[in-house]
DNA sequence: CGCAACAGGATTGTATCCAATTGACGGGCA
DNA sequence: TGCCCGTCAATTGGATACAATCCTGTTGCG
């Protein structure tokens, strides 16, 4: 490794993030520690300390003796990832409604014309920039802890997507974002809360009900649950 | 160690956390892994992992090279975690004001009479239950991810009313405790969350313009601001 | 007398090593 | 033929060993 800015752990963890959130790792792979190891050419050491915090992010679930695995996460996890995001970002317009930052709106529709730029071409820079424009937000209250969780729920919830969703393209609607962005100017936070709520609401209901129709796990779901332990 | 039933780090970590917010271990202490690991009988390896998580957690900080430390949050880091607080215990009363599982009265009733039941004694016990209260709020909900967040923020306005306040003794009103449990009852979910706003307002206010005498950093904080770098 | 460079000790960061648990395969038995 | 149990490989859980870094006390020089 060249850079020793940060810690090696910190560069592990960083990258597997990266990977899970790009799909590059899909949901249910497994992360055996001397693989991941050998692949960055650090030690197992190293690969441990990033997999704790990747479990402590519902990114990664670990078994007992078992090894670790890209988190796949069940119709009612994701159901309360998105309902404790909708409440987060609720939460946020209520107090950037209250508190705006001099330079937030100018931040805000910078941003949204980014996404504008890359809207046509569906890459993973459109999901990346979909994402930070709701972590943007939350980072304009100014309250890190706020954000922090803001963060760790929108990773989750693009994990969930990627299970759940069948495309990716009309993931977040940039119109959506601009009208959020309009209703906290007026200060009118029932009105922002209301196309959030929208907003969110047709990402989940996207997802919850595109069943997966070559997933063992959906169909077995039904038959022997007790056998599945 | 005795037990295998959990993994090592697990043990450990739940011990470190509690002797946290009992105060035995107070904030900006410091955390050598070979001590506590000498401490415990186990190795640099678990307390290192049980390290991460709490700094994960926020009940400790770790600076490079320098070793862990127990948080000692800034005014502001508790004010803005005081304020996700309020956030996240609105929703969860939102959230049951429109699904409350059957037993739910109950067993917070069961919780205050166990409270009332240790008024008196302003032990630790009464600290533990208090917080409790808002975390069984938070089962209630059935989702865990909320649960999860509304503990970890219980815990650490633990840490920072045992840094910021003179005493735990009226830490939680009981009473209002019983007031929420009626107004939810009611479906009234604004007087709830009025209630509650007022319940932490009151706890955060108590907390924040107690100066403490003893803080080398709080008292040498007004005097030569640019030798400290 | 004060500041800076240096050496020593202590502590963390990382790698390697041993042990324990798990899942799988294959042989034996009903 | 099908189920059960023993052995084995694979992988993680944990401990120790080595290297790098930082703090501290000391010493030398201006």
């Amino acid at each position: 490794m060249s850079e020793n800015k940060t810690t090696l752990t910190d560069a592990v963890h960083d990258l597997l993030r990266k990977a899970i959130i790009e799909q590059a790792l899909k949901p249910g792979m497994r992360l055996p520690e001397d693989t991941v190891g050998e692949q960055f050419g650090v030690s197992r050491t190293i690969v441990r300390h990033a997999l704790v915090r990747l479990e402590h992010e519902g990114l990664v679930v670990t078994r007992r003796n078992r090894g670790a695995f890209v988190a796949e996460p069940s119709r009612d996890e994701a159901q309360h990832v998105f309902e404790v995001r909708r409440c987060l970002e609720n939460d946020v317009i209520r107090i950037l409604c209250e508190r705006m930052p001099p330079s937030g709106y100018d931040r805000l529709e910078a941003h949204v014309r980014q996404e504008e730029a890359v809207k046509g071409k569906d890459g993973p820079v459109s999901i990346r920039l979909a994402g930070e424009f709701h972590v943007l937000l939350a980072e304009l209250t100014g309250n890190p802890v706020l954000t922090r969780y803001v963060s760790e729920i929108v990773l989750r919830c693009s994990l969930i997507m990627s299970l759940y969703a069948r495309s990716h393209s009309s993931d977040c609607a940039v119109d959506e974002h601009s009208q959020i962005i309009d209703a906290i100017r007026a200060g009118d936070a029932p009105r922002a809360i209301e196309i959030m709520e929208h907003h969110l609401g047709a990402v989940a209901g996207r997802a919850e009900f595109s069943a997966p129709p070559d997933s063992i796990q959906f169909i077995l779901s039904h038959y022997g649950k007790e056998l599945a332990q």
